[in-house]
DNA sequence: TCTGCAATTGAGACTCAGTCTCATTTGTTG
DNA sequence: CAACAAATGAGACTGAGTCTCAATTGCAGA
């Protein structure tokens, strides 16, 4: 499979970030950044690790989770709450900010954004003398297809999510 | 210590809804449920766990997540992420739903609630076609007192809290 | 191109929140 | 008061994420 023109960007994205802090652009880092970029819905680190795995790329579960981490801190990733409880990731592109409606039955995710939300926020804050620096707003309830199915929404703590991940993933 | 006629009612209102269900008071959810009132802030499960202890109310953990989940799936307790890796939790008085700013450097969380900021999450859904039951709004920042002391904002992805709580509450 | 060395890696031990099991105990209904 | 379903405690277990440390690797400078 040929490597976009866009994942190579942001290898190089992230290769700046790197040099910037005085760290290294190692093979295992390339092949992750190519790797999320590729990926265009939220997932999980473990799933992220088994498909290095599946690619026949070794890369252990420690490079994994520094690697993620070195990517939020360059703001290309961004780690999320979708209602489980473990962390989703994300990539980051372009134009950046979106909250989610995720449905508690099928577990899928829409991301909006909206600017009379943030907005709004901003005069809440400042009204408060609260400094946002970020934020996080999911809604959860039932999409529009699982509606039309007659599903009835599931009570708001027991979110069940379908991903496209591969349990048991370890080891 | 005496029991506050509010926390009393809490119990009787939590003995209605075990009783619809079929479940029973027990001594240990109702020493939970006087507990859970009389704390007025975001507490998570060890915590609570720990201060029945030091009450001399050895009730396990088992039986402190069962109650919490009960809490939780009669309303009167809400289960909240907070920016860290795991739940806290928060009771649930009268009126009820609110949202979070979050200080990412002294960890103090303050409460707000923004009727604008509801019906424009509402008015999303509807153009979205989604039916929510619930949302989540977390803004990390910095709070006006840090802010004067001068702190800078951590990354987002750093948020460090301070706990009324104990650590190492396990055994 | 080669060298030196700090940065990085992998393997697996570890942590910590939360769940589950099962033998024993307890509340409630008849 | 008996019967029995529901609840409890102890502790094993799970799963996400972190840490350690010896071995390896990228890269800046000679």
């Amino acid at each position: 499979m040929p490597h976009t023109v866009r994942t190579e960007k942001e290898i190089t994205r992230f290769a700046g970030f790197l040099q910037d802090q005085g760290l290294k652009l190692t093979t295992e880092r390339t092949a992750l950044v190519r790797e999320i970029f590729a990926t265009h819905y939220h997932f999980e680190a473990d799933e992220l690790l088994f498909k290095m795995k599946e690619k026949g790329l070794k890369i252990s579960r420690a490079t994994v989770y520094r690697t993620l981490e070195l990517l939020v801190k360059s703001g290309m990733v961004r780690r999320v709450h979708l209602g489980e409880d473990h962390y989703h990731y994300e990539h980051v592109t372009g134009n950046s900010h979106h909250d989610h409606l995720i449905c508690t039955t099928c577990g899928s995710v829409i991301e909006f954004h909206d600017d009379v939300l943030e907005q709004r926020q901003r005069e809440i804050c400042e009204r408060k003398r609260f400094t946002p620096t970020f934020h996080n707003l999911q809604i959860l309830g039932l999409c529009a297809d699982c509606r039309k199915k007659g599903e009835l929404p599931d009570a708001p703590d027991r979110v069940k999510m379908i991903g496209a991940g591969a349990t048991q993933l370890r080891k």
